[in-house]
DNA sequence: CTTCCGGCGGCAAGCATGTGCCGCCTTTGT
DNA sequence: ACAAAGGCGGCACATGCTTGCCGCCGGAAG
């Protein structure tokens, strides 16, 4: 139901002239997957791409476009999932002025904007089964006629589709069309999720972070508790969770290295420090310590930063004080410092 | 559910034009919260605030525009939960004059407003699904367009979100977009609940007692005892709450200071305001084990009794919890016997 | 009746924590 | 410049916490 948009993820609208990442292929299996994209890129061919969302499923259709004769013409995308039913149509194919209410100028479709170049259907699941007939004729008779138009263009355009459903199930249903299956699908492209690559994990986080720092910044490096955290998580948002995760880790930076404690994942709940008091406290431990900082943290600022003052306040020696203060830094936790 | 609105929060229309209230952050915990908001402020990273109604969320959103390289550009706020369903789409995009009937006039939409600056959806997950595909598409596209409008119009608007749900389980119940989730959810920010940072209540009602006297006039004080009944309530309303009782006071004052008959809780009759533990605890050690007590009380009673599940729920080994529990038998505390 | 499960508390080993002691620094007041 | 105070962190020791192992019980299931 989603689209990727891996090419411009930056959740605030910012968007950068930056160039279409290169799909990351460590692992066997992504490497074999680049390896047919690579070959498929190079024909004429459709191409249906399914995985997981959060897959990367437009990086690859890029990569495909780019790598193909017509890297030189436009690469077009169209989320199915995000655009309501009812203007889909009108954004896929065009309109003419006064086709209706609201059609005050004429208006080049998404197939028209493709021309010579690739268009690729983002969440094609999610189109209307209406507009998939009327997709399945613009592809056979390569043309298109803008809604309320004088008359078909004549097109040159490769469709690649994508999808995170099981598309043969769908089309079992009743919800989409076997005869479009079949056009869409002359090739099908799996991309495995990212937990069942976890060769990929590493230098896909790599390119992130490289891709979210300030241009000519340095990138951060990963320790190596924090990779092994990154290693054995499961992913269930898949690349994209994975980049929220260290656009996170960016923000909590503080050196040139992410250590454990800037590594968040989403599992509920804990997200920011001290939420409320949940059902099922992660554990013992990690809630006395958090209790504990807290109380040590207000103890030292209400005695203005003095160590002296908060350990006896706190009923504990200065030593021990000085000890926790480390270990609380150790954690990454800043200390106020006088 | 309603947007917090402690911006503005006089319940008449005597609006001034106060300046933004700095949020408070006497607790450890919320320096904490604060210091993460200051630094995602920085970024254009999209924010998701999560917190009980009545905490302040939009108090925070204000906060991390202020203090954005986006600060002199527009804060608009927009209370999904407010506002009909109907409105609400033609309130965030705007539309042309004649775009259906009451549409006299073209209105520009609350994203075009906030050109350049920053969005605030308050209560976002009161968002009709429907619309939700929209906005993902706004986000997707960063651009606009009018209902009835006549082309899209380019976007630089920061978004930010508040929500009092967990956001996580309406993404589970189908109720809110997995790919809008992860658009807004980059970095979450969790504000605890009043009752769960006592140091904040004190410094909280000043700060609120000083905007609620006209300007120039003496902000009245608030008696010992007067202090120790705020500190020992519970806030189920939070921060609104003793708002509404800092005005409700003020009221009813007849002299520079408020006293305990001043102070009047909402729930009349019912529960009478527990005390809880000081906000200076005597001893770190003491608060620790209070603290370790209710969580292996808790966890006991949520396990209707069994060690061994409660020990599995805090992490610990079985053996540790009967450890623990011999402890407390011998300090006195009956333990739930199964 | 036998088994199995959950619990209980003794024991001991391994570790982490809490502190005192010390030497070294920096800041501040004289 | 000197001394006193407050901090910092290395070291070492004692104490206490956590846990695995064991043997023993009592109730429930077979």
């Amino acid at each position: 139901m989603m689209s990727e948009n891996s090419t411009d993820p930056q959740p605030a609208l910012e968007r950068s002239p930056r160039p279409d990442p290169e799909p990351v292929a460590s692992a066997a299996s992504s490497q074999r997957l680049l390896e047919l994209a690579a070959r498929v890129a190079a024909t004429e061919c459709g191409v249906l791409i399914v995985g997981e969302s959060g897959t990367g499923k437009e990086v690859l259709a890029r990569f495909i476009h780019r790598n193909s004769k017509r890297a030189a013409a436009p690469f077009v995308a169209v989320n199915c999932a995000a655009i309501p039913e009812n203007m889909l149509e009108a954004m896929l194919f065009g309109y003419e002025r006064g086709a209706f209410t609201g059609a005050h100028v004429s208006h080049a479709g998404k197939f028209e904007q493709a021309q010579g170049g690739t268009l690729l259907l983002d969440e094609v699941t999610e189109m209307p089964i209406g507009l998939q007939a009327k997709l399945l004729r613009v592809l056979q008779e390569r043309e298109v006629e803008r809604i309320g138009g004088r008359g078909p263009l004549p097109l040159d355009v490769r469709v690649l589709a994508t999808t995170n459903r099981r598309l043969r199930e769908e089309v079992a249903a009743g919800r989409f069309r076997e005869d479009l299956y079949y056009r869409l699908n002359v090739f099908p492209l799996a991309i495995a999720p990212l937990r069942a690559r976890r060769d990929d994990v590493l230098p896909l986080a790599m390119q992130l972070l490289a891709a979210r720092v300030r241009p000519a910044a340095p990138v951060p490096a990963l320790s190596a508790e924090a990779a092994h955290l990154l290693l054995t998580y499961t992913w269930p948002g898949n690349v994209r969770e994975l980049d929220n995760l260290l656009q996170r880790a960016l923000i909590l930076l503080n050196g040139p290295v992410i250590l454990p404690q800037h590594i968040q994942f989403e599992l509920a709940g804990d997200a920011a420090p001290q939420a409320q008091q949940p059902a099922t406290p992660a554990s013992l431990a990690a809630s006395l310590d958090e209790r504990e900082r807290d109380l040590i943290l207000d103890a030292l600022r209400a005695g203005k930063g003095s160590r002296r003052e908060a350990a006896e306040s706190l009923g504990i020696s200065a030593r021990t004080l000085r000890y926790k203060l480390a270990r609380l830094r150790e954690a990454g936790i800043e200390v106020p410092t006088a």
